[in-house]
DNA sequence: TCAATAGTGTCTGTGAGACAGTATGCG
DNA sequence: CGCATACTGTCTCACAGACACTATTGA
């Protein structure tokens, strides 16, 4: 029954967790541009923040950022500080995605631990730190990070947030996370590219500015007189400029 | 940092949570024929399982069932047992969904609370039976249970429980677990409407039989000699009987 | 002028959506 | 024959998908 067996509940009686942690898998898009002096689309990578750990257990071992929940706070406020103290910064996107409670996932005790993925924007993690607690952090390509033997079972929290984001960048808006306000069709295209490698539209222009089908995910940009806004930095030709709009859009596997 | 403020982490020095229960909002559809002496399809209503406490806290409130992680299992383990101990079934859809760790949410304690929804057929908790723990055990209106004012946070969990089905309804194959092996259209389209009364198709059947556009979902039941297996339970011209395949749908707003 | 990106023109096949019509079989 | 459900015929309009073509502008 719902929490009752504990109606005459007592410390003594029940064993209890030795502690909540948080993990967040923060995600980031790097944008590093082409050694060819023209100007030409960037090359982006998916990277994921992990940290070295400089004490027992895993010691040296690359784990996630995160930390343990007190009692004054929820699982998410426990997240977004443990993100806002290990990056520096807040009003990121932070999602709860899955719980983590398998027996003797932390040698220290029974550990539940809650996971988190975040999306920050490259120049928001830009300034990173190290913090007592750990000897180094450090912006990993996320395939590198899921070849390496991590701390904890970390590897397993990594793949399954991969696995969310990706499902979310192609049936949600999210994609906007890792983008500034207003971008070109280019660069929204290269963004879903980089977390879904396998997403592959050859008409992705047409498709996403055809009026109707898509209809109102997005919207041209235009300034004050109503002119298009448009953007020459990835190309010489300028590119019209677009914003997300807040229609949220809905899925449907029967119609 | 990723659980390492606890690297001299001692019982006395932080404070633990004092349990992590699991809560469950089980789902089922009832179909009740109609009064009409004819055939004709039944009327089908989304049901939740709500248990009525004995003991303090909210002794006499209607709340989900649930119980306490034990050391030994993981808080699914705990939820697959709690269900097994309160509806007597196994081998149902059981789904992790939520975790609720608001302060105060529990008067016994700290408490961080593991949601899971289970979709399982009528047949399978009609023969549920009361606890120690609970002076009754009931099947209620979806919306009923909602108007209700129920123990701990749990309408709160039940609402977001039902928002979650409502899109993994539309967005995944979960309608068969509200279905037997071998169902119609009909029967499938009341389903889905049950769950999500939003949703009208006109022509349902076009759609999710026109072989190319929703290829691979359902496929037509045959008999030994190919022959298409029909069914007239609901109705006096006799309806083709359809299966679920192991396809599973790809879903993206950008194409 | 070329390179690199940003589009547009045009054609074809598929299918979504609407709605009327036919099919089945029991009471 | 009426009723309730189960389809099918047929039309229109949209658009997905392919691919060749033009547009823009700095180097």
């Amino acid at each position: 029954m719902s929490e009752q067996d504990a109606g005459s509940y007592t410390p003594s009686e029940y064993r209890t967790p030795d502690g909540a942690p948080s993990d967040i898998v923060v995600f980031t898009i790097t944008a590093t541009e082409k050694l060819s002096a023209k100007k030409s689309l960037p090359v982006r990578k998916l990277e994921v923040l992990l940290i070295q750990r400089k004490k027992w257990p895993f010691e040296g071992k690359w784990a996630l950022p995160g930390g343990f929940t007190r009692e004054s706070e929820t699982v998410q406020a426990c997240a977004r500080r443990e993100l806002l103290e290990e990056t520096g910064v807040s009003d990121v996107h932070l999602e709860y995605f899955n719980v983590y409670s398998d027996r003797g996932r932390d040698p220290r005790g029974w550990m539940i631990s809650h996971a988190f993925f975040a999306l920050v924007q490259e120049t928001y993690v830009a300034n990173r730190r190290t913090s007592d607690e750990a000897s180094d952090v450090r912006l990993l390509p996320v395939e590198e990070a899921l070849a390496m033997e991590l701390a904890f079972d970390h590897r397993t929290i990594l793949q399954d947030a991969l696995d969310r984001i990706r499902l979310k960048m192609l049936t949600t808006t999210i994609a906007k996370e890792f983008l500034p306000e207003r971008f070109t069709i280019s660069e929204l295209y290269q963004v879903i590219r980089t977390v879904v490698p396998a997403f592959e539209e050859r008409n992705f222009i047409r498709k996403i500015t055809s009026t109707q089908s898509r209809k109102g995910i997005l919207e041209e940009v235009r300034d004050r007189s109503g002119q298009p806004m448009m953007s020459n930095r990835y190309s010489q030709r300028p590119a019209q400029l677009y914003r997300f709009t807040d229609y949220v859009p809905e899925l449907s596997i029967y119609g």
